[in-house]
DNA sequence: GTTATATGATTGAGCGCTCGCTCAGTTCGA
DNA sequence: TCGAACTGAGCGAGCGCTCAATCATATAAC
């Protein structure tokens, strides 16, 4: 749904061979993954992306026509297989003994095997043309929406009290980026954690966050004056 | 306290007069913030840099040796405003009706203010030599530390459950984080919240999950099956 | 079965340009 | 008058991207 303007069909390329395009960008695409993480989006040069996917720099041309289209590219994959794997992580849920508890710890395994990806999505999604970047952002933000399903479903369950749409909305957020905060803070987590402490304890905030937070309205909580 | 390699000072100089180069670098470092905020480092040129800051780029080079050295120089600037707004709020903190609320709510009003500047350095943390790399995340575990200090004061005063250390800094970095997921995700929750809306909620979140997490201990909570 | 032909895939030397950085020379102030 | 601060034309290297030429293969002609 929502046909916009640039999918990855759009990419123009020289060749014909359909088959052949799809063969071709996943070497390319798996190249430079590789490279980016290594050396990042500006320092990776044209020729080394060509010659580490097998291809010379002008064959790498009739496949894209600029260095940021193989960006747009990248992202693109690196957002399908995540959000492959947690769909297909979720759809194990089911089975679990505390459903939210199976999710989180699905998501946050996901997060764990991807966090050089993940890590390279924040650090090179700001060199994108501005309308593409907003493409990778829609993904990012259905990746949150799976969660808002997931809360949703439990609390017409009532395995969740229930809570109002935008508070839902933002737990969804939240767990989305704790489970990115292992990534791009792994150097200072796994001194002191592994990923299965990590999980527990986040889990165990994020459940009792979920069950315990104060009804369906936040009026007139804590903070008093407000700063207008 | 510590020592280490890399400090300002060290970036060495060409001229004499230390005043003139505390002046000349604050005009770098003001110039290239904006500059890369809206460009990025890598596509910020040297002679713009220069010009911005009202200087050739000959001189520029008098007070710097490398481009890297202004990217490392704007990092170090904006931690250092950073921690000091930050330390200065959690001053403010002591007259509040929940204190915790209230050290929340200046952090998080401090990430809403310099959010262009945080989401700067994601982006081009990974553009810095690996030294000096570590030297910007020291930093950044400098500030969630200031959590630490804050939780353990409040334990020792009874306004919060006694926690294990270990789940006390985790909660710390889970406070620091979304602070800066204001910062970078703006984009998808300003159309949704203000930002006093999302201190009111994710607030009453932190709070319930502090003064709720069972007990000292985290053993046996949730997930069964350890996935080894 | 052999040769000619057309079409698509592939190559890589090289063009044009930009950028980080330098240095011979100039200005300024004491 | 001398040293420190400052200027900017220009060097050299590297980069994104192109294009004339070559190779591969399928089809056509005989």
């Amino acid at each position: 749904m929502a046909f916009k303007a640039t999918r990855i069909k759009d990419i123009p390329t020289q060749i014909k061979d359909q088959k052949l395009v799809a063969r071709r960008r996943r070497q390319i695409v798996d190249a430079s993954v590789e490279l980016f993480m290594a050396w990042g989006f500006h320092k990776t040069t044209t020729r080394q992306i060509a010659s580490a996917a097998g291809i010379s720099i002008g064959l790498l041309y009739e496949y894209i026509s600029t260095k940021d289209d193989i960006l747009f590219l990248v992202c693109e994959a690196i957002h399908a297989e995540m959000h492959a794997a947690v769909t297909e992580a979720l759809d194990r849920t089911e089975q679990g003994v505390h459903p939210l508890a199976v999710a989180i710890r699905e998501y946050f395994l996901v997060c764990h095997r991807m966090s050089d990806h993940i890590v390279l999505i924040y650090q090179e999604m700001h060199s994108l043309p501005a309308n593409w970047r907003s493409k990778v952002m829609e993904n990012e933000e259905k990746i949150t929406d799976l969660f808002v399903n997931v809360l949703e479903g439990l609390m017409r369950k009532n395995d969740l009290p229930e809570l109002e749409k935008r508070v839902v909305g933002l737990a969804a957020h939240n767990i989305s980026v704790l489970g990115h905060m292992w990534a791009f803070r792994r150097w200072m987590l796994s001194n002191r954690y592994t990923i299965e402490e990590y999980i527990k304890i986040q889990t165990s905030f994020i459940l009792t966050l979920m069950s315990n937070s104060q009804g369906p309205s936040l009026k007139d909580t804590i903070s008093e004056r407000e700063g207008k």
